[in-house]
DNA sequence: CTAAACTTTCAATAATTATTGAAAGTTTAT
DNA sequence: ATAAACTTTCAATAATTATTGAAAGTTTAG
């Protein structure tokens, strides 16, 4: 496999993939290419690369730095703007899990608090709305402590102890 | 809040997250449904509930059983078809968690694989396509075995103390 | 065997989401 | 001040994805 059809392969996939971590397709394309680029690229550079409009470069750019994942870079004598992202890995997962978690997670554990805190008049099916939907809440708390703590390194060493154990 | 109420939040905010464990709308919303009723629903009883087609009713109940979520029932003396999901919620991150695996992970931690082992060619835009996306492919192997392991519990003693540690 | 009860399939349609492109807006150089 | 260089906005349109409903298929009771 040559560079230019392996780039292709990862821009393509890895901007597929967009779904995963709840962005889109375009969003996760100009992502991928800044995070293979060996400088900083121009709007223009963008779309060109991409075959995507002005106006979709310009919005998207715009949500990638909403997500704390690119920003813009002055270029000394040029007049126009241009765009890196976050190379490191493990600083990228903490961004896209930080903001997953504020945006989505947290609201639906709140709801689901919400949802399970209903007064119990006693009748079978309130009983039970109850009981799955607090477990549903336990599991989700869970998971989104889990998942901030780890990518936090807050606790590396038990993060890596544990990887080492598991594995 | 009143049962009613309650039990309609649950399953319009559960069914709005379905995208973000990978499943549409609908999909989410019977799930939802079964999960909190006392007794398996048949398709009828789905179609009322969350006024959809009997169509589409069958479509999704298909995909909830091939993602091994939902299953059958046969009541003694019914000519029709009862559905139940699986209502222990360890269960059912297990079954969610294998399957968003298998079904999209895996296959991108393939790729991720191909595209970082292009032979060097010594340009600097092969090193950096190299070097990024083995640490992506890196990242998200060890994202995937983590997963897999806590969710299926096989080292549950860990998982509890690495919880009581972490939290 | 066959009619009723039930489920599945799938082409048509609707709903949603992404993309374009041109006009409006902003910044900078002179 | 103004014109060129550049970016943003947003209504129109395209692309994608979900949903319907009726015909075809299947199973069971008698």
């Amino acid at each position: 496999m040559e560079y230019q059809e392996a780039k292709d392969k990862f821009i393509s996939t890895w901007g597929s993939l967009g779904t995963l971590w709840g962005i889109n397709k375009a969003m996760a394309q100009i992502q991928s290419l800044l995070f293979i680029s060996t400088k900083p690229l121009s709007m223009e550079e963008i779309m060109e690369e991409l075959k995507i409009s002005r106006g979709n470069t310009s919005m998207n750019l715009r949500q990638l730095m909403d997500w704390g994942i690119v920003t813009k870079e002055l270029v000394p004598g040029e007049r126009k703007e241009f765009f890196t992202t976050e190379k490191d890995v493990q600083e990228l997962a903490r961004h896209i899990a930080k903001e997953r978690s504020r945006r989505e997670i947290k609201p639906v554990i709140k709801i689901l608090k919400d949802v399970s805190s209903i007064k119990d008049d006693g009748t079978e099916k309130t009983k039970e709305l109850i009981k799955q939907t607090k477990a549903l809440h336990d599991l989700a708390e869970t998971a989104d402590t889990m998942m901030n703590k780890i990518v936090n390194q807050e606790h590396n060493w038990i993060t890596k102890s544990l990887l080492k154990l598991i594995k």
